[in-house]
DNA sequence: CGCCGGTTTGACCCGCGTCAAGTTGGGTGG
DNA sequence: CCACCCAACTTGACGCGGGTCAAACCGGCG
């Protein structure tokens, strides 16, 4: 629990709330004020727990977390992936139970702001409140997508479209500049995210390696043909709502890195 | 497209904002004064389409309505059902790029309001700003559920589990006062909610029948085991985020009805 | 009376789960 | 510097939940 002085925290938040809406000067401002708490967590472990009833906000610096719940039986459903930017738990600024777990899958730096500070910003800055409001309805857009994939997509469609959707939202953030980016999952969670087995998994990894779409060597994934691959997995980006419109990756060339 | 004198709408909205958040006398004499055009739509066709752009919400007043996408290969995935007093668009107000489709399964009602006239009490009413807001994180914690649903329950479960939460949404609008709901959707539609085939729904609904856990003639649903269908179901009503505690139904009689 | 959407049921099949046995490679301690 | 360990990955054999196909059945309605 150590307090930053550099404001990368900030930077970032404000990095996002550009990217996701339109703020001005002295919205800029007003957030820089936020007070933030800066944290690490180590792999593995929950960051919050279903539960909890919370009072603050997180945002990630850097790292990869995810969201994630289990069913009685013990399986796990992991409901979220998320990139530095993201503000996995905005939601609960409304609703301060926590119905969901929140945890790293690498060593993570974590920014908190109560939600008190939040309240107070989301009223005197009405566009940063639209901003925010506007990301939790892109988490929701998310799900919408997940939903549609676990109802009734293959589990091959399901992995393609889930390995587009992770490169698409990283390059938005400046993590997957071309077709290669950092994937700390194991096969286990990519396939608690997708509904489906590790074995199954595996196997249609190998399956995409043997056809050439994509590669992965340990944690480094290579998308090889991105056609090819957002094909099979119905992706079409638009679900994401950026506002910078949609050609980040289309205009990517058509083959190969 | 006719426009009502009687503020059926307005009412239904206050009673939704009261239901999620705490508003006060001047927040609802705001809401009074809402532009709301009331129009009434047929079973079975889109009030709104995936692909459009929009600049108004829609406010179900009665009726029965989902949402929808289809794959390419043309299967439909249903995403959401609404009940009175829902804004199943409200999200377009931040993002009009509808990414799927709202419809009715019976002949609804529903008011439309403009987006810049919600943006305008928005600003003006904070508070009121706040529980719409909070409308749609309810919205997509509904939708986390249904992805751990699909991702890692049996069509059992799964289907037990919709039965509740329809139930308990109608319970909190004051349509399903007792074990007894008007369940408006051909089995075919609860398939493509559920992620299953219109075979597989039938034979579940045989077997809770059978069970005597639920019953149901024509759209007449009957929830004989209340606690039964539940546990089945996993069904823990804390995600749906009541205001009013949880007790609605966890107080309601044991079994049967 | 006959059509038609919705429901029901049977027979069969397949994608994915389950179980189980390796294999691989980075990390650790002797 | 090697021996060992363990988590993650792979692969094969087999079974089942749910999909697919197809044929009734049922009740409301023109």
């Amino acid at each position: 629990m150590e307090n930053r002085l550099d404001k990368t925290a900030h930077k970032i938040l404000l990095k996002r709330l550009n990217l996701v809406a339109d703020i001005d000067a002295e919205d800029e401002a007003a957030v820089l004020e936020l007070p933030v708490t800066v944290r690490e967590f180590d792999a593995g472990i929950d960051i919050v727990s279903e539960g909890q009833y919370v009072s603050q906000c997180c945002i990630l610096i850097d790292g990869f977390t995810y969201r994630y719940r289990h069913t009685l039986e013990g399986k796990r459903q992991i409901i979220a992936f998320h990139v530095s930017g993201d503000i996995p738990d905005l939601h609960s600024l409304h609703m301060n139970y926590m119905d969901h777990s929140f945890a790293a899958t690498t060593r993570s730096r974590i920014g908190f702001v109560s939600h008190d500070a939040v309240w107070d910003l989301c009223i005197r800055r009405p566009k940063v409140a639209a901003a925010l409001w506007r990301e939790t309805l892109i988490d929701g857009a998310i799900f919408r997508e997940w939903i549609v994939g676990l109802g009734r997509l293959s589990g091959h469609s399901r992995t393609a479209h889930l390995l587009c959707e992770i490169a698409m939202r990283m390059r938005a953030v400046g993590l997957a500049p071309d077709y290669v980016y950092r994937l700390p999952l194991t096969q286990h969670e990519l396939a608690d995210a997708l509904g489906l087995t590790v074995v199954t998994v595996n196997r249609v990894l190998k399956d995409l390696r043997l056809n050439g779409v994509v590669d992965r060597e340990r944690s480094r994934m290579t998308i090889r043909e991105w056609k090819t691959l957002a094909r099979l997995g119905e992706f079409d980006p638009r679900y994401l709502h950026f506002r910078v419109p949609i050609t980040m990756m289309a205009e990517m060339p058509p083959e190969g890195a």
